[in-house]
DNA sequence: TTGACTTTGATAGTAATACTATCATATATT
DNA sequence: AATATATGATAGTATTACTATCAAAGTCAA
């Protein structure tokens, strides 16, 4: 029986569906644990391929290479993300209240959806953390944007500007802060581990707290009406 | 005779200072126009030899591999936006008309810099917003910050993050304002070209001005007393 | 049960990359 | 004239990112 929730993903970002198959599964939650251990550059399909008891050429049958299993893996970070928001929000009506919990499972998602995927979440997050940038600065990156391989995290970064432009319809830039908000939860637990002079934000057990309340009170100077932290 | 600036970078990125010889000169600005056109994954020393009619083995001399050639053009790029700012904001006492300027050549430093250096700064802009990210996420992170690889990068969020003291002491994250303002510049310049559905910058003749007010409307919402867009 | 089709494994091979090493030559310095 | 330094020329190695081929095992349908 399946209680896993498996997001719907840009079906050409892969060659054949790893969710339709035990070695896909087993490609995809073992790609997350080796690129957290090794880092991007290090992890290589010959090597996931050893891990898993399987071959090189077995794994090239699910993804062309690997920066596709990269791209799937951040297509699915964000879709879990704008779901897990999407059900969390869904009885609120005030869209400051709402964005008080996006902000929140933006920065807790770890925490907040252990056991509802195959992948560990906090492994994933780190990823994110560490490469996603990697994803969208490539030289193919108009191809790929036209394949739809961004699509989950422009998604993501739409819903939030609409929740900016209900609670303040004069900002002008709610796309453009709607990246910034989502880079600066990336960004500040990065720098917090690995630059701690970019960033106020203290390493140690409260740091997701500290980045939370930081997003709000940025959140609360650029919106008009909007003192998240005093709710 | 000599005249262009020449920043002081930090001498670990190097094996052997690039502007002490014509083929360390060449070195750089080539790589400059090569990473620019290639891409950085596609660019390497062995083209890099052809194309000023050297050898992979003369630039390894330079340079221990390719990565260190980025970090060095990414340093040379904060160390030159620092200097630039300095020059131009040094008669001036207001920190918001400081902050203004600041902006201005945060977005339009090719255009101001011509002719004061050997690299071509547009060239170098591009790569910049394409690459700089490559630099700061890597696992080897905490050696090359400790070695001071970052620090150009830093001193000018930290030159940022005052003046964002100065205009609005009550502000509790001048850094993280900072590093924020500095990647929005790299992100929407990206984005416009890119990914054009995450901004609100249109491509165009313009867009440079656009982003140079979108940053200071940012900054007046977030800094109190600061409407700079007015002045 | 047979046959066909799909999935995976096993193995081999190739072109490119990221270096490292060595030696010769040219040039500058003392 | 002797020496040190910078560069060029060439060769070689280990790893990577694939591609190709064939065999074995399991599945499904007539």
């Amino acid at each position: 029986m399946e209680v896993y929730i498996n997001p719907r993903i840009n079906s050409d970002i892969f060659l054949k569906n790893p969710l339709e198959s035990d070695l896909g599964k087993k490609i995809i939650s073992t790609s997350v644990k080796m690129i957290d251990e090794l880092g991007f550059e290090k992890f290589n399909f010959k090597k996931l391929g050893a891990e898993i008891n399987s071959t090189e050429a077995s794994i090239y049958r699910y993804f062309s290479n690997k920066n596709r299993v990269l791209i799937y893996l951040s297509s699915w970070y964000w879709e879990f993300m704008q779901y897990q928001i999407k059900v969390k929000t869904k009885e609120i009506e005030d869209p400051r209240k709402k964005l008080k919990i996006a902000i929140s499972t933006l920065v807790n998602i770890p925490t907040e959806a252990q056991n509802l995927s195959y992948l560990d979440m906090g492994s994933l997050q780190r990823i994110i953390n560490e490469q996603f940038y990697k994803i969208i600065r490539t030289k193919k990156i108009s191809i790929q944007n036209e394949s739809g391989f961004f699509e989950s995290y422009k998604r993501l970064c739409s819903s939030l500007a609409s929740l900016f432009n209900e609670i303040d319809g004069s900002f002008k830039y709610p796309m453009t802060m709607a990246t910034s908000i989502v880079e600066m939860s990336i960004n500040n637990t990065y720098c917090c581990s690995n630059l701690p002079s970019l960033t106020e934000i203290k390493c140690g057990e409260d740091q997701k707290g500290q980045v939370e309340m930081m997003i709000q009170y940025f959140c609360g100077r650029l919106l008009e009406q909007c003192e998240l932290s005093l709710n």
